[in-house]
DNA sequence: CTTGGCACTCGGTACGATTGAGTGCCAACG
DNA sequence: CGTTGGCACTCAATCGTACCGAGTGCCAAG
């Protein structure tokens, strides 16, 4: 039940793929000039129907040929797909991307998500790193309105955080120009998870009130923008997330009959509830999670191949392309793998 | 021609409005009994017949009902959908929004761009004010590694654009600091395009190279800094544009049977066209481009609605929809005015 | 266990008949 | 002269029938 002999692996192995090829149930005569085995349609029908009987196949309708079934495709994927190779082609371009690709993390992460597309013809997704393990190069305040402060952070990846806070009275230019160096020297060089802790720090502060309200004031404004900025993080509200190639779900629309594209444009839309969804599936390496094994129901006909990719040893975020069940797996898992790779290289540099 | 009168007036606006709301042809009998002139079918038929002639409608085939031309929608827009209301919840809904919005630009704008998708039940789109004649108020130059350094501008409208400009030899962390401290000077207070000119100013520093290598360094930071970020806002690389709604487009996939969704879908990822699409269409009020009125072939089952929003009295930004031809011209109209009125006054608080 | 043969099933296509919505035209009416 | 009811006509959509062919399952023979 668990391993198939070699001949009936051989078999679906070629319904897998043939089907994958060209979306047409596959009968027992493609099967029998697919394999090379030297027998007969007669004895491939009987395989087939074992292979039905124990759900790696399916007849769309009694006369038809055989589709795979996600438990096929799961078979498939792994023990038949084998480690897929990159045609030289995808390759040469996987590598020259990142030869010449940028410093800055988010613009890097979303021309990345958009050349898996290309790779694979699927809708591509590159989560990044956690932010909270990112040092801190620079920080500082910015008076924008007389009662609004923008918190700036810039971050060693090249990217920039930024919340606003509002405030009830107005301030002055000097206080915020206090906060700001305060601000900068609680922040740089540290890791951003380190200055969530010290938050507290700020709040010392609230003692002074009675001493000089100047100081309180500038205390109270490093200590808002501190929490500001932690709540923003924390709650992930900007997770670092980039989709590309959503036009592909479009081009791929016959196969998702049922589950109509546009549900599925806006789970792409939906961030937080894609990248918890990722976080869910990942596991070390590849990973393959077929049409029905996705909890979500909008994905009941989509597959998705995620891998994480590793910055000086630890994962620190993860690829992954999202398209029908009918994919091609060994493609998409070479290409998944290499950008991961890469990825991973080039961040670690 | 270029008028019809009032009889023929009411059958075209009965048509419109009929077939937007059921995508089916129009008959006599339908038109007869919601128009409520006092006339029978058959005289409906002749003005239908001449309506015909005139290319304001089309059947599908013969003996099928009328459905509108783009010159039908294009009269129907012009002399009969009037100013349109929109409902209350609608309205509410709106100013509701913008009552609670966030002062950072970039944030507002996206989140603009999902409500007016939210309200049209169409693609969105919202430009932003240009670069160019922001305040910038706060502007450093950090180094990233030892040969690269990124350039952070804080604009007073919240947004921050920052470019990575990467050296051919090491830099000190001295130098990195002087060079912020004269970028920041010279960024600081004033609008990013008065930055764009004196970016000669740099330039004199070349021949103090002899003087003092140090200085030299620094002024090559500061200059290369200034080049690396004017060139990007010239090129427009980063078009201040945002789309929401985009599953829409795949709900109206019916009506888009000859030009597939995901070209749509690719349009809507290349900013770059869609912003100069946009540029090139704009007019000083509400714009209506229908179907082939377009010039891509893309859009030409399409209709845009288009306005410009003003700042302070000047014209900063535009936001629009993209539907179907087949769409609710008054309520797309009226939902796209109010929120460029009400975005306009948000901006300019 | 394999194989060729054969009956069977059923989707897809082609064809014809029927239905019904909708038109265009026309003759009559006010 | 504009309006109207009547009527013949057109044509998409629907349905039933027949047919073809791909594909299967089963079975008996090798």
């Amino acid at each position: 039940m668990t391993e198939l002999d070699e001949r009936k692996a051989a078999v679906l192995r070629a319904i897998v793929e043939q089907y994958v090829d060209t979306a047409q149930p596959v009968g027992s005569q493609t099967v029998t000039s697919m394999t090379g085995l030297g027998v007969s349609a007669a004895t491939v029908r009987n395989e087939m129907s074992l292979l039905e009987r124990e759900g790696y196949i399916a007849q769309p309708h009694p006369s038809a040929g055989r589709v795979p079934t996600d438990r096929g495709y799961r078979y498939y994927v792994d023990h038949l797909a084998g480690a897929g190779q990159l045609p030289a082609v995808e390759r040469r371009r996987i590598v020259e991307f990142f030869s010449s690709a940028t410093f800055v993390m988010d613009q890097l992460l979303a021309q990345t998500s958009q050349l898996l597309a290309g790779v694979t013809s699927h809708a591509a997704v590159v989560v990044g790193p956690e932010l909270q393990a990112v040092m801190v190069r620079a920080a500082n305040l910015v008076m924008l309105q007389p009662r609004v402060v923008l918190a700036v952070v810039v971050l060693s990846n090249g990217s920039v955080e930024k919340e606003v806070v509002a405030f009830e009275d107005d301030l002055s230019e000097n206080d915020v120009a206090d906060a700001s160096a305060r601000f900068a020297r609680q922040f740089a060089g540290r890791r951003l998870a380190d200055v969530a802790a010290p938050v507290g720090e700020c709040l010392p502060d609230d003692r002074a009130r009675a001493h000089s309200t100047a100081a309180h004031r500038v205390g109270e404004i490093v200590n808002r923008s501190c929490i500001a900025l932690q709540t923003r993080l924390e709650q992930h509200q900007s997770e670092p997330l980039y989709v590309g190639g959503t036009s592909r779900l479009a081009a791929e629309h016959d196969a998702f009959v049922t589950t109509s594209t546009s549900r599925l444009l806006e789970l792409l839309e939906q961030h937080v509830v894609l990248a918890s969804l990722m976080r869910e599936l990942l596991g070390p390496g590849l990973t393959v999670s077929i049409g029905s094994e996705n909890t979500s129901v909008d994905l009941r006909e989509c597959s998705l191949v995620l891998a994480p990719y590793l910055v000086e040893g630890e994962q620190a975020g993860t690829v992954g392309v999202l398209g029908p069940t009918r994919m091609d797996y060994r493609k998409a898992q070479a290409a998944v793998f290499t950008i991961s790779q890469q990825l991973g290289r080039q961040l670690s540099r």
